[in-house]
DNA sequence: TTATTATTTAGACTATAGTCTATGAAATAA
DNA sequence: TTATTTCATAGACTATAGTCTAAATAATAA
């Protein structure tokens, strides 16, 4: 054995935990399973539960930072020369569908739930995310190109563009049905991007 | 007695139990302060409390419909001549400067966490709110009056300044200290409005 | 090798939101 | 007036997230 068979256990003990809740989740609901239900069916115990993640919340956040690893690769799908606005649009789009998808309204229900919670370190909150990166990087390349004027505030600006992502995932999981997440969030950005492109293209010398 | 004192008692009840509730919230802070708690400090019991109202919530849910007298009284002083663009801002301001003041960040948690439990009755759902009232009477004038196209559709407009409301005061409550919800709410919105602006402002004839 | 320390796990226990049933009293019907 | 029904209330009970302690065993030091 490479790993200490201490560490090894540990391991297969949480992976085993994460992929019963998972699947769990996925069958019934994230309100709908318990702790309790989770431990048992992995044959392990709320101690070793506990000891791998911090909460029942805490569980799916580690699947949620997969979300970093499609849009690595979503982005690569996106043409260099396209303008900010498409560029914004399409990673939007994808975004949504991927949420939708992937995630599934109840699972991001639990992470809309659990960015909610006091505390300092919350998976929103923290600026080194992909989509933060991507978004700065789409408007530096927009500020390089002279598509925005170089005083933009960039840190403030992919900020303000992330909150339009959450406030229409918000709305997604509390209006319910009749709430077409896609055609929705896609509107809604064109009206946001617009108005960057209006307050912050450079003035025609 | 006027009314049959069985009603009378109930009413006490529900209003000792209430005040009681805002009392705690607003000394330890929604979280730390318990039902058990609250039914002991009102005298009363967990089952007047539960008939009374929903959830720990619902008790201050009823409170929160409070903000709709705010409206009401703030659109009086928001000149009937001034542009959308200033409408819009103004009550985005006065309605943020009275979501931090008056209701407070813990409370406001308390109603964004309700709003993503799954259930029918939302308060945010409800279309008949004021804000949306408002929302619509501020867009149908700016169209009569030339300032927005007639295609716009009215209903979807106010749901999407709507939108960006709580999609600030989201940010506002999970970001934490650090976040400026008057700044912030203001410079997005100015965006938000100027695409509005940028996409139905009525061609030159 | 033996002793010590650190860490994983088991599961009993706690805290608390919310449910359920019984009681008593008021409203209403006879 | 008496009987019946309805409804507010009390408080025991349930469900469940999360804590705490102890036991077991691996890692490390002597």
């Amino acid at each position: 054995m490479k790993k200490g068979s201490r560490q090894l256990q540990a391991e297969q003990t949480k992976q085993r935990i994460f992929e019963t809740a998972l699947k769990l989740f996925e069958k019934k609901g994230f309100d709908q399973v318990t702790v309790d239900e989770i431990v048992q069916k992995s044959n392990s115990s709320k101690g070793a539960f506990y000891n791998h993640f911090d909460s029942k919340y805490g569980i799916f956040l580690e699947k949620f930072t997969e979300i970093d690893t499609f849009y690595e690769e979503f982005i690569q799908t996106i043409p260099e020369e396209a303008s900010l606005k498409e560029k914004i649009l399409k990673l939007f789009q994808g975004q949504m569908q991927y949420l939708e998808h992937e995630m599934g309204k109840d699972l991001m229900r639990s992470v809309y739930t659990n960015g909610l919670i006091e505390s300092e370190n919350h998976y929103f909150t923290n600026t080194d995310r992909s989509v933060y990166k991507i978004l700065n990087d789409f408007i530096k390349v927009a500020v390089e190109r002279g598509e925005l004027m170089p005083e933009v505030n960039n840190e403030q600006l992919s900020m303000m563009i992330a909150r339009c992502m959450r406030g229409n995932l918000y709305d997604w999981i509390a209006f319910g049905k009749g709430f077409d997440l896609q055609e929705e969030s896609k509107q809604f950005m064109d009206i946001f991007v617009e108005g960057i492109l209006k307050k912050y293209t450079p003035k025609e010398k």
